[in-house]
DNA sequence: TTACAATTGAGAATGATACTCAATTATAAG
DNA sequence: CTTATAATTGAGTATCATTCTCAATTGTAA
């Protein structure tokens, strides 16, 4: 379970936006928290749903927006049409490298690459808000 | 127009797959190739549609997929629900800088950063295949 | 405890893209 | 230049993830 700092920084957002605290909202953020998958919003909502919890699908849509939109989560795209979650609790930053056969999805951080990104951003004269960085490949046991 | 050496690439791509040399896939092609763009369907099978030719959305979609997979086109996903398309005919490779306010595209290419991508695909044991690195900001007209 | 705005869930709506199928057409062989 | 045939096309329909709608429910601040 979440522990209650965490709850309390879930709950302060909340209140800075004049949003009420949930349980629905609860469930959704310890679902994210205690998984270091990347899933997708079905995944998440069966998830709840074998634990016992019922959170509707429209809900889970609902409190991701809001997770990703206050640090707590974030969301990504492969291309496939689905997004997917990933805690951002305790995480820190990184980019993700994704095996077109088998899915496996492997994080990677290099802070020559990131210098390198805000050098560009600087050349350009743009200022850097996020990025998005996949590299799509075979993994070792798909080659 | 598209050169000569142009539709005979593209005629012997189609011979090789089974594929059949059509006008409306002439007509994709060299919408693509005559826009530096980066559009969406809906925008090529316009652009079709003005110029005097007809060619449904359906077959857009359909002779994008065999551009993007022969090398002709390169297909983009910014995260808004829509593909967008780019020529890749005389155009090397590149990544993009997104302003998230105007929509503002710009190419950049850093040597250095493919680099790294290879060293860690390397480390991480992938064979890569493709990478998409986007950044994203305000340009300096937004900012 | 009350009052009320925010939230929820179920199902409908949306929108980009893929599919279906009958009519048409490119192409290889004769 | 025909013919045969498999591929293609267009129009509309289907799909699927996500968003929206709205009546019923529920936090929350006083």
């Amino acid at each position: 379970m979440a522990d209650q700092k965490l709850l309390n920084r879930f709950k302060e957002a909340l209140k800075k936006e004049g949003l009420k605290y949930t349980p629905q909202r609860t469930a959704v953020l310890e679902e994210i928290i205690k998984d270091k998958g990347h899933r997708e919003s079905e995944e998440i909502y069966l998830a709840l749903k074998k634990s016992g919890q019922h959170v509707s699908r429209a809900t889970i849509y609902r409190t991701m927006d809001i997770l990703v939109n206050n640090g707590f989560a974030r969301k990504m795209n492969l291309g496939d049409g689905r997004a997917r979650y990933e805690s951002k609790v305790n995480s820190p930053h990184h980019d993700h490298l994704v095996c077109m056969d088998c899915g496996l999805i492997v994080e990677f951080m290099d802070q020559q690459i990131e210098d390198l990104q805000d050098k560009i951003a600087i050349q350009y004269n743009f200022q850097l808000k996020r990025h998005i960085h996949q590299l799509f490949g075979l993994c070792k046991k798909c080659q």
